[in-house]
DNA sequence: TATTGACTTGGACTTCGTCCATCGTAGGAT
DNA sequence: ATCCTACGATGGACGAAGTCCAAGTCAATA
């Protein structure tokens, strides 16, 4: 655990923090100057394979990532501004795929994205 | 309508088509040599706006292009080797979302992508 | 102290996509 | 038939996002 680390996992903390690895990479150049843009990356991706971070890709831009990966949920996207919150649906959506649609796959997940306008966006 | 147009409108038809807009230029370029990239993306761009074909995000690469926009339909993927199929999910997916959890947005669609090993994959 | 190994760094590189100035061409006007 | 015009196509430059790699740093160990 060495300072570069400690600060790109301190920066990925909170509820409904959604950020793209240069957000990451700015907000921990503020704590940490001499910090690079690889070892950011190197940071979150190994965040990513211990489970600790999700990887949201919402839109084919910037990857974003999600420090809740304790609590499953889903994501719920503003389709003026890109706000992003994290949501709680009820029933598995896992469960509406009949295995006549499994074509033989294990699934293992369901992973579903909500858009919509937010009420700032929706009286413009 | 234009032969470019055509070409790329061609390219694009079937069922469980998913194609990259690099797929899309390649197989264009087959019929049609002189085709360029920007065309294929301004051709892609317009299809995409007059809703004939989709555009699926589903890894932060290449955006999918998927011309089965008439029929609602889901995505499940392969982990392993990354193969998309179109699925057709029972329920609703927006039904599973409660007021309490919309936070005020006009919630207007719900995009799901089912993930699992595909029988080639699995096997291995 | 010297060695080792893990981590970091900066920059080059790749991929994917967009932008822009220029060119070609089809259809209408003369 | 010829010229004009406007839209679409072209290709190359550009930009964003991410990966890779050789070299440097640092701490723990022998």
């Amino acid at each position: 655990m060495t300072a570069q680390r400690r600060v790109v996992a301190e920066v990925l903390d909170g509820e409904h923090v959604h950020l793209t690895a240069d957000e990451v990479l700015a907000r921990a150049t503020d704590r940490l100057p001499e910090i690079s843009r690889a070892t950011v990356y190197n940071t979150l991706g190994e965040l990513v394979s211990l489970g600790e971070v999700i990887e949201v890709a919402t839109d084919g831009r910037a990857k974003r990532y999600d420090p809740n990966a304790h609590r499953p949920h889903q994501h719920l996207i503003c389709s003026g501004c890109g706000a992003i919150r994290d949501v709680h649906p009820g029933g598995d959506p896992l469960a509406d795929l009949p295995s006549s649609e499994r074509f033989g796959f294990a699934v293992a997940e369901a992973e579903v994205t909500y858009r919509g306008l937010c009420p700032g966006c929706a009286t413009v």
